[in-house]
DNA sequence: TTCCTAATGTGACAAAAGTCACCAACGAAC
DNA sequence: GTTCGTTGGTGACTTTTGTCACATTAGGAA
């Protein structure tokens, strides 16, 4: 039953609702599932895969918000589409993608009438809001080789992989530095006996 | 009435509770308000002053989050209560305060109880994010001029006033710099014409 | 007034991060 | 195999930020 992996809705009617409206879905990688500017269709539940919420400034820089793990949703999606906004993020897939659509107008009925629900909404929330402070704490007072280390080893943790399928610059990228400071770091890391490189992945020991 | 400044209670009931329930209360500057590791007893809806959100991480560094304004209130402390955690913020008045308090109890029944007070949480929620994601956009892309600048045209928006109450270490804290740097900047700037520096205090022209 | 402390000013320097230029190497396509 | 685009490596340099040391000054307290 798919929603036995989302234990935290606890009325039977809820459930039942939840199994009859979800729509499974299996969405490649590097698609766009959440584009800023349009409304909110669906909230995605991720049973499978990863993706990734992402942010466009004025000044066109990609700002890196948090990723979707399988058993989680995108806490911004679901506050937007229950306050009737337009979307102001990205959401893209970063591996194959198996998730369970939720209708929009769903989401804001049962905000409405399920307890469950909405203490789900909160804590997806506040979770993610917990998640950008640390960014953020970390931005304003670590230097980027811990930085870069602290990715690493959580993104093993999230992937349970222990090795890294990604270039230097997409690392670059998300944690807003250039491809060169990440290079020279891994390089050095290296060195240190820490990991591995190779083309397009890291391994890390 | 109290209420009024508070015009997004829409229902009856609730607009009444919150008249009979809620404490009119005065508090002097540098007061804690809300203390990190105990339980949220009220949720301070602010009538007048400022108050400060703040975190202290592991390194003992303090890390400021956000403001709460006139007409505002403290969406961390209300997601913290309703979920029944420990704050893990602290929460000090800047200046003189005046502000109603709502039982914690009683913001937790309102939750279930109207739909009013729901769309306020999560609205309050939804700032503060988008809020704290500009922060990070902020320390991420801009260097530190640029976010000094910002930061001083932000804070006399919000006071209203062209005249700002600090020393330049506090400034620092807040933009989790040093002191020298903040000071060398601000010359700078009065040299422009931008400003006028005075002890404790910066005048904006 | 005089004294004292907190606040500010500033030069010199160090450290961290970013940029530029260019090369090397890998792997896919031909 | 050869070609070519992408990825990674690296030295040299600049810019930005942070640190240290110390001087100066404003304004309240005695």
């Amino acid at each position: 039953m798919i929603s036995e992996k989302f234990d935290f809705l606890l009325e039977a009617g809820l459930r039942e609702e939840f199994e009859q409206a979800g729509q499974l879905m299996q969405i490649p990688p590097r698609q766009l599932v959440v584009e800023p500017q349009k409304y909110i269709k669906v909230i995605p539940f991720l049973l499978k895969g990863s993706m990734k919420v992402i942010r466009q400034d004025e000044d066109g820089h990609e700002l890196f918000i948090y990723y979707i793990r399988s058993g989680e949703t995108c806490a911004v999606s679901l506050s937007t589409l229950l306050m009737d906004k337009l979307a102001s993020i990205k959401a893209i897939t970063e591996d194959d993608v198996e998730l369970i659509a939720i209708p929009s107008s769903l989401a804001r009925r049962w905000y409405d009438m399920y307890p469950s629900w909405r203490m789900f909404v909160l804590r997806a929330m506040d979770q993610r809001f917990e998640e950008v402070i640390n960014t953020l704490d970390k931005v304003a007072f670590k230097k980027i080789d811990e930085r870069l280390l602290d990715y690493l080893t959580e993104k093993t943790k999230i992937t349970g992989s222990k090795s890294l399928n990604m270039t230097h610059q997409e690392i670059a990228n998300e944690l807003s530095t250039s491809r060169e400071v990440i290079s020279r770091l891994l390089k050095l890391f290296e060195q240190r006996g820490i990991l591995k490189l190779f083309r397009n992945k890291i391994e890390i020991n």
